[in-house]
DNA sequence: ACAAAAGTGTTTCAAATACACCCATGT
DNA sequence: ACATGGGTGTATTTGAAACACTTTTGT
């Protein structure tokens, strides 16, 4: 048994959000190679005495200005040649920013991190596109069994702000009374007494969590 | 931005059966340093060019003997600190071997591979512990909405057989009338035709899944 | 008055649960 | 004959799904 091989460890960032009724992930033009030029999830390598998670979230940071967000960890990729340079592992996380928070962008460190249509993605660096299905894969199955929808939305919201959420993200169209009815049973939201004035029709009531940034697993 | 720091990463593999009515886990007795011998979890470096998934399954039967069997990962574990050398990062993997093929185990390189009952665990290496309650909190939670169950069993099973699998990881005793109709309305069993003689009692109908291997996601 | 989204209950159907006795075998 | 685990059906409850109209506002 001879002495092992090193690796650089990743972490790349399946960073989600909803901007203008569409899924949008944020990715990053790579400033240099390999793949310079090219669109890439956000990320870095991980430092000597930090953990996984911090890395995930110090990258994040870094290179989006995005920070105290749902931050969660999807898998772990090592083939071989993923990396032209060879010898790197990834660890890939998946995130979610509410669908206020873009000024977040502007204290950008890679000049340019842009959000992107996830149907209307261009060519990823590495096996970014392999993360990222994995990472819509967890977002849609994640919908049914917990409150991570929430996430994606401001502090207070109306219950048709959420439910776009899932049409969005599941490509199709709830019941409305069938999914209030399941969103308030679910026992997690509480009126804010608050309305909000939006045009030329009713206002909606809003909504907050009742202990905000709770995920709550259903079943 | 300074130049990365190297790592070594590990793949550690939780590797349950069933055995005598009770869940078990493998576990080996470290030959060397850091805790030489102590228990741990069956596991090693992964090789230059070596995916992820080959290295967790290469390590397994090195040292265990153990092949061919649903393995699964599970998640990476990077806490600075996990291992005393430092720079390892560890991506777990869990495994489930048929309740009869412990004849595996004769083939076993490291000498002191053991099986252990899951409730009266010795003192493990590294984070090895935490590795394994979140192995475990997954089977369990699998059993709910996948056919793993069946990667527990032999090729030809009871229904007997596989309720006392959900008994025994669950830790609820099912109805047995219930089980039956739940188990077989998943539509992935077949009679194979023979009885189980067994005892001063009725035999029992044997069954095998249609399509061997397969894993069926429930919902 | 009209357009536009918010809000609201009841009925129907399917799935999960509770529950108790007879059957086939070995000793 | 009896002890042991194998095998079976129905009634009840619970949760999911289908479905349409009234309300509040701005223009």
């Amino acid at each position: 048994m001879s002495k092992p091989a090193s690796f650089h460890v990743a972490t790349d960032i399946a960073v989600f959000t909803i901007r203008a009724d569409v899924l949008n992930v944020l990715l990053i033009e790579r400033a240099s190679q390999p793949f310079k030029g090219n669109w890439a999830l956000p990320g870095g390598f991980l430092n000597e005495n930090e953990g996984l998670d911090q890395c995930a979230a110090r990258e994040l940071a870094e290179e989006t200005g995005v920070r105290g967000v749902y931050l969660e960890q999807l898998g772990s990729f090592g083939d071989p040649g993923r990396d032209p340079r060879g010898g790197v592992v990834s660890v890939a996380y998946f995130a979610l920013v509410p669908a206020d928070e873009h000024a977040l962008l502007a204290s950008t460190d890679a000049a340019s991190a842009r959000w992107f249509a996830f149907d209307d993605l261009p060519k990823l660096a590495f096996d970014h596109d392999k993360i990222l299905q994995v990472a819509h894969a967890r977002l849609k199955a994640k919908l049914d069994y917990s409150t991570i929808a929430f996430c994606l939305l401001p502090a207070e919201f109306t219950l048709s702000n959420l439910q776009m959420v899932y049409e969005i993200i599941k490509g199709e169209t709830p019941d409305k009374r069938n999914f209030r009815k399941w969103v308030l049973a679910l026992d997690v939201l509480e009126e804010t007494g608050d309305r909000r004035v939006e045009g030329a029709h009713r206002p909606a009531m809003l909504y907050r969590e009742k202990t905000p940034g709770t995920i709550k697993i259903i079943r």
